[in-house]
DNA sequence: AAAAAAC
């Protein structure tokens, strides 16, 4: 099998790679690095969480790390389609340029000129950037594209989607023709091709193959509800947002909550955090210091629950998360896989469950026939009504997951469920007059938790579900949780589930 | 129909 120390990599960039960790390349390392050492242009075919990021940034700092930058002039430029994109890329950068004197600027909205501007002056090797922070600073004449000699657009499709292909036509304009070119996109629509035909010149194509099958390592259940009234769909989505999360109990280590709007972003993160839930809110209304503060919080572990726009769907490096919460169904099937996609990374085994309303049908629907799989219907853990009478547990359906810590008493929860104290408690402790709750919530959830139906195995494949629960073994109490995920780990990007790693006509197409 | 990205 091919090492990194077989790829012509700069040897300091090498002792960067293996000091991180790292000795095997993922296929889109191994197939992109070579050409792009060479010179090349390389297309990339590519999903998130493939190591793309690597695949690009060790061959630039190779090729660059002779010469030094004039004043203005960057070398090589790397354009994201977010701000916490292109920061990741810029960690990513430091990491592996750390024994190089190489020097890199990142240009995001969101933060003051001043300090960007004073990069630039001094001359950089690397700028990262969105397109947007990036032609106000060229606007500004602070900025000259004519020394770049490598240009990396990520995640194209994505830039497509956001209606940044014309300003990525006009950055691919403003450098020079003799430019080499690392254009990354996880699926070829007709718009993407035109651009690479137009700015790419005899490129390397390298289409990461789709993953054997073996790696569908994300659990997936969906919830089918209908409200009990129309005015109360947000109130008790959110009650069954907070029974499934305490059906999963300690499994549950941190997830992301997906919704579809910004508003509901604000409205659940509120009610969770009001229900005693560490949990905090990201999307793009946010001012930027505190979205980085977010998300570094999560990445830490110091934040349980992010909950999220889709800015947070694609691309971000957020690794160990265990669950995956769609508050709102996606609109668009294949925002499903990119969300569901930052759980059950490099392996590992992650849930992910979705709440479906019936006005939700359609997409629903077209969901499972993108991913070809019926999403195995789970249990409300309201049971579906409100109203249902308290302590209904049936305790004859309690087997599949003997490892559980989590309580299942029909009196208060045990110390060691790590949520949040019970309703009842929270809504006499708070005053709640400037609220966005609204009342019903609270009758809603009255019954939550500890009525809740046992958690029907949102499973695949029950002999690979019956092996993990083996080795989690009832006598894991004490194990810590990074025992249980000590699985190898292959190069620098994360396997994932084999429809990801399709293209997305692919999976149309079944 | 919404989110993201420049002020």
């Amino acid at each position: 099998m091919t090492k990194f120390s077989d790829l012509n990599l700069n040897p300091k960039v090498l002792k960067a790679v293996e000091e991180a960790g790292y000795e095997t390349p993922t296929p889109i390392q191994a197939g992109a690095i070579p050409p792009a050492l060479a010179g090349r242009d390389v297309l990339g075919i590519a999903q998130t969480g493939t190591g793309k990021t690597a695949s690009f940034t060790l061959p630039m700092i190779t090729l660059l790390h002779r010469g030094r930058a004039r004043a203005r002039m960057p070398r090589s430029l790397v354009l994201c389609p977010t701000r916490e994109l292109a920061a990741q890329v810029a960690e990513n950068f430091d990491i592996y340029a750390k024994h190089t004197k190489l020097t890199k600027a990142l240009l995001i909205g969101g933060v003051s000129f001043k300090e960007q501007d004073i990069l630039i002056d001094k001359g950089v090797d690397v700028l990262i950037a969105t397109p947007g922070r990036l032609l106000d600073h060229f606007e500004r004449g602070k900025l000259l594209l004519t020394g770049v000699q490598i240009m990396v657009v990520d995640e194209a499709d994505r830039m497509l989607d956001m209606g940044f292909i014309p300003d990525i036509e006009r950055i691919f304009g403003l450098t020079p023709f003799t430019r080499q070119t690392l254009f990354f996109s996880a699926t070829m629509a007709s718009e993407i091709e035109r651009i690479t035909n137009t700015f790419l010149s005899n490129p390397e194509r390298i289409e990461v193959a789709r993953q054997a099958s073996a790696s569908e390592t994300i659990a997936q259940g969906v919830v089918v509800f209908k409200p009990s009234r129309k005015d109360r769909e947000g109130s008790e989505k959110r009650s069954i947002l907070r029974g499934l999360i305490e059906r999963e109990g300690a499994d549950c280590r941190n997830g992301i909550i997906f919704c579809n709007r910004k508003v509901d972003v604000d409205v659940v993160a509120k009610s969770m955090k009001k229900y005693g839930y560490d949990a905090a809110p990201i999307h793009g209304d946010l001012e930027q210091s505190q979205r980085t503060r977010t998300l570094d919080g999560f990445r830490d572990g110091s934040l349980r629950f992010l909950v999220a726009s889709d800015v947070a769907a694609r691309g971000l490096d957020i690794p160990n998360v265990s669950h995956v919460f769609n508050y709102d169904v996606p609109s668009h099937a294949e925002d499903y896989v990119h969300r569901i996609g930052r759980t059950g990374r490099a392996g590992r085994e992650g849930r992910a469950m979705m709440i479906s309303v019936p006005r939700d049908e359609k997409n629903l629907d077209a969901i499972e026939n993108l991913i070809q799989t019926q999403i195995p219907r789970i249990a409300n853990p309201l049971k579906g009504d409100a109203t249902a009478p308290e302590a209904e547990a049936t305790p004859e359906a309690e087997t599949p997951k003997p490892t559980r810590t989590r309580t299942r008493s029909r009196n208060r929860p045990a110390a060691s469920t790590p949520a949040p104290a019970p309703e009842e408690a929270v809504e006499q402790t708070e005053a709640t007059p400037a609220q966005a709750e609204p009342r019903q919530e609270d009758a809603a959830a009255a019954p939550a938790p500890e009525t809740a139906e046992p958690p029907a195995e949102p499973q695949k494949d029950s002999a690979q579900r019956g092996a993990s629960n083996r080795s989690r073994g009832s006598s894991n109490r004490g194990r810590s949780r990074r025992d249980e995920r000590d699985e190898p780990v292959v190069g620098m990007g994360d396997d994932v589930p084999s429809f990801i790693a399709q293209s997305f006509e692919e999976r149309m197409v079944g």
